[in-house]
DNA sequence: TCTTTTTTAGCACAGATGTTTCATCATTCA
DNA sequence: TGAATGATGAAACATCTGTGCTAAAAAAGA
């Protein structure tokens, strides 16, 4: 087995407590444990525990960006539709791989969501932090820009301030189903994002 | 000074900690060291660091949704305005109360974050996030149902929906603005707010 | 086969944490 | 004043953490 592929390994159980038991939590030993490794092992593969929890916070933060990003490219290769709700259907395929509606995409929101605070005091993730940020401006940044050139965006707002507003209403989204699924269940999620999108089209 | 007083002056030496360091180092060391008392009369106002955080929790909670509430009332007491802006300014100014537009309300959202993100899987402090949740949703609702009286909001959309809406883009702006201030000013998310609001009446 | 490299495993140390226990000081009240 | 209660301080214990170090086992290559 690669070298590369026992790190992605390594990862997978960092997500597993930390979904499972927080990302406080997840420390080498506890790690390796769930990793069915020794603690050397995982030591032989990370020179220490900050090089860990960076790697995989961007193992996730790709694996989320990556998956948004095919969608998006589906979205800017097919002919715009001009019919507003088949646009906002597909637009919508490709913000919902940004939302936690399935057991993976959750347990991948609630790992993004605790790098993110960790990474607010823990100085190395917080270069990933920033990578993260900028990948999912750009995927959202890019449907606005759909949304744009379909010419059935209503009045004339800022593309700039709509993308804001959107990533807003994504990350409250995520939040709100990840901390709280029993009020937020995925197809409350689901038909908020569609209904944001609805309301930025011209009536 | 009062035992009551004594135990809010240690919970805001949690609250420095946790802003400056994150919840991980909210020992009861830490805290004790922060607060300027020694170990032993920290654990002589709470009787072990369970007891401690679900206590802090709940007086941040307590803080926001109280400042929110008073403005709540001033608003929902004063006759509604018939011009759409100034219910907008009217509204804005209750939700404001749950942005962290200054850095005493950046520092209670900071916190909020934390303790959220730790009652996921923390045992005690499950409780104390669920009446936080009511209380956000007691606050938002409100706000919506003014909005509603007032005529002014357009179509007709499902109040409960938008309140969902409301309240995702509350959140996100909270998170965006906490982890990534130098992206996300706080006049940003003021217009961005403001925005929202406005797209919730009729043309 | 022997040799080299990779991988696994284990021990030990220093530091931090929650908690228990006990002792000292201060304040209040009778 | 004396006693009782509140508050503070410190020591010790068991546990967990990251990390350094060493050595055995396994795999790969010559």
């Amino acid at each position: 087995m690669n070298a590369d592929d026992r790190r992605e390994l390594v990862a997978d159980a960092v997500f597993e407590v930390i979904q499972g038991q927080g990302i406080a939590q997840a420390s080498l030993r506890n790690v390796a444990s769930r990793a069915g490794l020794a603690l050397g092992s995982v030591r032989h593969y990370f020179e220490n525990q900050a090089e860990l929890m960076e790697f995989a916070f961007r193992v996730n933060s790709e694996r989320i960006h990556l998956r948004a990003l095919d969608r998006l490219e589906e979205l800017e290769q097919s002919p715009l539709p001009q019919d507003g709700s088949e646009l906002v259907a597909k637009c919508v395929v490709v913000l919902e791989e940004l939302l936690p509606l399935d057991p993976q995409r959750s347990a991948e929101a609630v790992v993004h969501m605790e790098f993110m605070l960790a990474a607010r005091t823990g100085g190395a993730l917080q270069d990933a932090a920033q990578d993260d940020y900028r990948a999912t401006g750009a995927v959202v940044g890019r449907v606005v820009l759909q949304l744009l050139e379909s010419g059935l965006m209503a009045g004339s707002p800022e593309p700039v301030d709509e993308a804001e507003r959107l990533i807003a209403v994504l990350d409250g989204l995520s939040v709100r189903m990840v901390l709280q699924p029993g009020w937020s269940s995925a197809e409350q999620g689901q038909a908020t994002l569609r209904r944001h999108l609805q309301s930025l089209l011209a009536p």
